[in-house]
DNA sequence: TATATTTACTGATCTAGATCATGTAATCGT
DNA sequence: ACGATTACATGATCTAGATCAGTAAATATA
């Protein structure tokens, strides 16, 4: 039998039995443009840990959606250091910084074993024209991706250590409780690297302030899995509210 | 004679006959095109300093282009202290975080005496289907403006104050020279404390890097006039080739 | 299964930049 | 034109978080 010569798996994409239809693309669509969008979502693509979905400098064609999994975004600077830009969960697009159908500012890589959903752009663009929900949603997603930025620019240029870690586990607190997911308890899928990198911390940083959350009983944490036990308590270290000892 | 009631003096605009027509949104539009973006843009705000063009929490429905002057949009967090997100020239179109026509996550306010040019987002999304190059431009845009927050979240994380400044003053200069303006010598429209609260630094730091960057004769700076005289060493600061003393 | 490598944690030390304080020049308001 | 306010500059001090250093546990590799 002939070797696999193919990086991944490439499988026919469905929205229509997708369960992260409400929080996605598709979210508001009838299953008439479903249907549309799906002839135009060409495959998805399983990916290995640290297997790369596109490539900073080159031009994709793409946005992209996580179906499972994550990945992390991250631009690389001329002096060769790395910039984590953020961490994305199922039902999450990625790409859009390559909307105009230029080359990507930015790589995505797969944090985990992770499935993708792939966009082709100009498709993409045509079947906006036809499907008015469609266009608005994008557009949506445009914006969050603006806002969330924005939010991101806060917090590195205004907040201390402990109030951008809180932040972060309770934004991915978040997420995860969005996804069906625990709240209180879910793993990291990052390293501390990672996420001393995404908020301009040192990555010691990270590990003292986590034994810290768990020597305040805010949190449990031993290594990647995380339990929040005190949401309120976190959210006040969030907002600085007070600080810790 | 009656007392003028309304805030802006609003003037019919017109793209055809604007100079920045190459560096703004029309860019690379067709004559006829220019006239049905044009029956869009529905008039030209004249605002005075400190006036505001769109307001956090507030649904405008348009974006806007800078046709004079200069802007500042911020954020404002829950505990009221703000975030500047960025400075906007003549040419450059600020609120797509409003793209999506729901309520502005930031606001825009006139750095000084300022026309700016009002896009309705549901008139431009028709035309943007009858013009092809117009949906381009905006997607362009769109990915200019990710791109840019995603070298902002690098510059906070990563960059120490002299290079953030360095930086920061390496822009301004080149967005001035593509208006036609002197790249080496400009007044600052923004004070101090702006900088420092763009850059994540306190004014009192961007006070002293400005004095030590004269003490190395880079640049001769008198309050907002500054004049770059040494460019190849700027570059080399904000790059961290090496540290002033 | 043993060994090497990576990831996480923690202690000790250092420093960039914040904060506090003060003076002065520019701008605003009347 | 004059006093009040705001913006900028600069000195003195302090501290949050970086950096350096070492250990242990988990993971990868042979």
């Amino acid at each position: 039998m002939e070797e696999q010569k193919i990086n991944f798996k490439s499988l026919k994409a469905s929205c229509k039995n997708c369960s992260l239809v409400e929080l996605c693309l598709p979210r508001g669509l009838n299953n008439n443009d479903l249907d549309s969008l799906d002839d135009v979502i060409k495959q998805r693509k399983l990916l290995q840990k640290n297997e790369r979905i596109f490539n900073q400098g080159e031009k994709s064609g793409c946005i992209y959606a996580v179906r499972s999994g994550s990945v992390k975004t991250y631009t690389t600077a001329k002096n060769g250091e790395e910039q984590v830009l953020g961490f994305h969960l199922p039902g999450e697009i990625l790409g859009l910084d390559g909307l105009d159908n230029q080359i990507h500012s930015c790589s995505g890589i797969a944090l985990d074993t992770a499935t993708i959903c792939e966009l082709p752009i100009d498709e993409l663009n045509v079947l906006c024209v036809k499907i008015p929900g469609l266009q608005q949603q994008l557009l949506s997603l445009i914006s969050d991706e603006i806002t969330k930025d924005h939010t991101m620019l806060l917090l590195l240029a205004r907040r201390n250590a402990e109030q951008k870690l809180a932040t972060f586990l309770i934004n991915l607190s978040g997420r995860f409780k969005a996804r069906g997911y625990s709240a209180d308890e879910f793993d990291l899928t990052m390293s501390r690297y990672d996420i001393g990198n995404y908020l301009g911390l040192a990555d010691e940083t990270v590990s003292r302030l986590i034994s810290k959350f768990k020597d305040n009983n805010i949190l449990n944490a031993d290594r990647k899995k995380i339990a929040i036990l005190d949401h309120k308590k976190l959210c006040g270290v969030a907002e600085g509210d007070f600080s810790l000892n």
